[in-house]
DNA sequence: TACAGTTACGGACCGCGTAAGCATA
DNA sequence: TATGCTTACGCGGTCCGTAACTGTA
């Protein structure tokens, strides 16, 4: 068995079982790929991938325990490649980041700038996507960091720092009954067809909890998976938006009415992902501590250095995380559950 | 860098830095190792081993760190080849066991005996050691399994699976003024010389901590690593010996008086460690269960899929573990505190 | 002078890419 | 016929062991 071997195997397994792709990721030649994975899979005597003629069609059950320890095999070996580059002092890197459309569009711009001239030479990759993409994207090692609110049980590999928490924010165009109610209640809210996040409607502090939870039953207009989307058939009059107070911006929604949701709806926190094992470089600890200030060198080692959940979130307890995104006020007075839930 | 490096590394590390000591351990030729390390170091751009003159002698920082990781990835490498070692249903292959005299010498005879019967054609390592060099095979991954009493903080990187407990017994000559004595006290003990494990006087439930939350210190005649040499000295009457109810043979110990200690010493624990992230053969389940009859297959994979100590605990909760040894009495009447506490 | 690691050298092997072959949709 | 994996072939590099060398106790 050799490195080489479970590269190319990870790689085939990263391509969709497409040898072809996963030879030109690899910029070796595809029969190269092709005759290695035969090799190993003769070495250890089983097929890894069953095949329909010569195309691979599926992982066997033992090729996935395969895969799976060639990952973490492949995982050790960049840490140790790590360690040579930070001996160096070497400024050069890549810095993969997975993340949902609301972190890259209204929140990550400013901290990637900052980031970049901080670190020129740093390879930035950021790669948007919904939770199960950014996900799976993790469970194949091919991002350093995922940055996402919610969906901790995707996670398991992963160590979730909390970032910041945010409240959500209803919109409505100016000439809209709710405009002039400065703190609308439930039943005034479930009263107009509401447009939000796919995503929105599901899990313990979902808008269909709220609401079930008194007695309501709100009409669903419509549900996108990002805030432009939303923004956009607000504007046309569909019904009552509710966004993620981030997604705001102060400039080109001008013409919405904002209305903030913190005494209707609970908190969120947005958290960052790193993965269980894996070595963080430097410029990476500055991306932390860029994306939420309370990340420091101190409190990142000590938290990933956690043996248990337990020991993990006892690193973030009673701190005072912050709020983010428009009109935040008397934020701190939600309770802090969700943050000590966050490592599961 | 290449696995064939870092398994000369691994050897390098596991033979006290002699390079041709590693090699004729791995079956190669001295100048092979000596030319892989220092590839493995220049591609890495620094020293894995400081030398003096040509000779290493010792690990450097960033060296003690490639180390770690290379050894994990040898553990994953090791694991792929067990899975295809296992769909071939194969029958060959090794068990190395560390542990400690008491239970090489009065525990494992049966157990091995069994085993062997069971699949004669695993090649058995039996490495009696202290805790501490238990602790360190188990750290350059060198055994499969730990079986050892308490000393839990020296294998962070194991489970510990609870095998049994077992009682403590005092022995003396039919001469000793104790001899007639059922069930002494704390008081009369201490009035007597006392020889037993160096290990005994260390710890939350040492002797010395017994003793003195009676208010009472007591004279040590001699402390020693096993039963034989405790028996041996006990023969000659140099004291009152405290050792294993497992270390009791009955045939053999005909001459000494036996008296049961479970009323004034809490009862240990004896564990046996598996790697965490290791894989297990079918022949190791087997030994698992031979060895603690309640390890069964489904639960020793429910305990070691545990992404927590608490998790881990759990498996085991409430689980009556069996007391071993001579006149195991009225075992069950005493706290399992020792076993919730046993992965920390 | 014994010991431990390094350097030198020649041979075996291994993995690569190119190019041609062959199944499946 | 296009796509995607396999086979054939020749080259270059890599790794090994033997043997001679060098610094240290």
């Amino acid at each position: 068995m050799k490195l080489q071997q479970l590269r190319y195997l990870a790689a085939i397994a990263q391509s969709e079982l497409n040898i072809t792709a996963a030879a030109d990721r690899l910029r070796a030649s595809q029969p190269a790929v092709s005759r290695q994975l035969k090799l190993l899979e003769s070495e250890l005597g089983f097929a890894i991938f069953q095949r329909k003629g010569r195309a691979l069609t599926k992982v066997t059950p033992h090729g996935a325990q395969v895969i799976a320890r060639a990952l973490r095999v492949l995982q050790e070996a960049q840490a140790i490649k790590r360690i040579a580059d930070e001996t160096k002092g070497e400024e050069l890197g890549a810095l993969s980041i997975g993340t949902t459309h609301t972190q890259a569009r209204y929140v990550l711009p400013e901290v990637i700038q900052k980031f970049r001239s901080l670190h020129p030479s740093v390879d930035l990759h950021l790669h948007q996507g919904t939770s199960e993409q950014i996900a799976e994207m993790a469970r194949l090692n091919r991002i350093d960091f995922a940055i996402a609110t919610g969906s901790q049980e995707l996670f398991e590999t992963y160590w979730l720092l909390p970032c910041y928490r945010w409240h959500r924010m209803i919109i409505v165009p100016k000439s809209h009954p709710l405009a002039k109610v400065a703190r609308p209640t439930l039943d005034q809210l479930a009263a107009h067809p509401i447009v939000t996040y796919v995503f929105s409607f599901d899990g313990p502090s979902s808008l269909n909890e709220v609401f079930a939870r008194a007695g309501l039953k709100p009409t669903v207009a419509l549900t996108a998976r990002d805030a432009d989307v939303i923004k956009t058939y607000v504007r046309l009059g569909l019904g009552v938006g509710i966004i993620a107070a981030v997604a705001i911006d102060a400039a080109q929604d001008d013409d919405l009415v904002r209305i903030d949701a913190s005494h209707l709806l609970p908190a969120h926190t947005t958290w960052i992902g790193v993965s269980r094992g894996g070595l963080l470089r430097r410029y990476m600890y500055d991306f932390l501590h860029l994306l939420a200030p309370h990340l420091t060198r101190r409190m990142v080692d000590r938290a990933i250095r956690a043996h248990s959940p337990a020991e993990f979130d006892a690193v973030f307890a009673g701190m005072d995380l912050p709020f983010k995104g428009a009109t935040a006020r008397d934020a701190a007075a939600s309770a802090p559950e969700t943050l000590s839930r966050l490592s599961r």
